[in-house]
DNA sequence: TCCATATAGTTTAACGTCAAACCATATTTA
DNA sequence: TAAATATGGTTTGACGTTAAACTATATGGA
């Protein structure tokens, strides 16, 4: 029984399992610079705020993060008792709900990017906005196309 | 109060939402393509034992996926109750066991491949290995930094 | 030889996520 | 207007994962 050459990987496949690789350090990067109580998730969701400013509803949060209604009630729930948004009933709508960033809230993505800064730091002297550019068109493509093909 | 105009985003921070969502994108396609009490997980070990063959120790297994030992257990107690591995004690090292693929398992990584080839196709017809390829060096890099500096 | 330390594997508790069932309120349509 | 359907949000149960505690076995000096 002669031993298996290594066969070679295909492309396709070697990206996927490099983008799964990537995406549980980078995440697990993330959490371990974040505050104590503060998600990556929960930090997603405070920089949408940070950003955009104003309310959103629960639905409309778990689209634009494509995540489940109920994910997104699970992280909605967290940031409400650690007191980093508010979440008002929608008067002119009795399904919705509302929710803005609480000045706790906004504090506390400050703190996070404080926290970020040397890991972003030393992320960007190891490689420069046009590497990350040059795979940023095909990866938009792809995310694209699964989205369309699921 | 003006509303804020929409931020760049920056192209790493694009980069790792991009990562982030084919990830959750490509992982649920997997599992919902594989067969009935197959994880994503399980299929990579059953997909490590066909390139390789013979046994590995789950610390091993653990160590190539970038996995806790607890994790690995637990893929390993799954696969071996629906048969697709077999483990058994290291009579050379009593702390050890040893893991390896039955015809059962051969034949469940066989069937996931058969149940994976339409979406692959699909996907090698909207992409091509060259695509993959232009986004394969960077990201070779930016998962090897990030093991580097966790 | 004995003890200290390292290594292999399991267990437990927590987390974020999903899918599906569920409830309440809106909207559409017959 | 009444009934059917759609939408917003929560709950439940499962899953894969982590970190940390734990057990058992090996190994390498004093």
């Amino acid at each position: 029984m002669s031993p298996r050459p290594p066969p070679r990987t295909r492309p396709d496949v070697e990206l996927f399992t490099e983008i799964g690789i990537i995406q549980q350090l980078s995440n697990a990067a993330l959490e371990r610079a974040l505050p104590d109580g503060l998600s990556a998730a929960g930090f997603g969701v405070l920089t949408h705020f940070v950003r955009r400013g104003g309310e959103e509803s629960p639905a409309r949060l778990a689209g634009a993060f494509q995540v489940t209604k109920g994910a997104m009630t699970n992280t909605l729930q967290r940031l409400e008792a650690a007191g980093f948004v508010a979440i008002r009933g929608d008067a002119a709508d009795g399904r919705r709900k509302l929710v803005s960033l609480t000045p706790a809230g906004r504090a506390a993505y400050e703190d996070g990017l404080v926290r970020l800064r040397p890991r972003m730091e030393g992320l960007r002297t190891a490689f420069s906005d046009a590497d990350f550019e040059t795979a940023l068109p095909f990866l938009r493509a792809l995310r694209i196309w699964l989205d369309e093909h699921r």
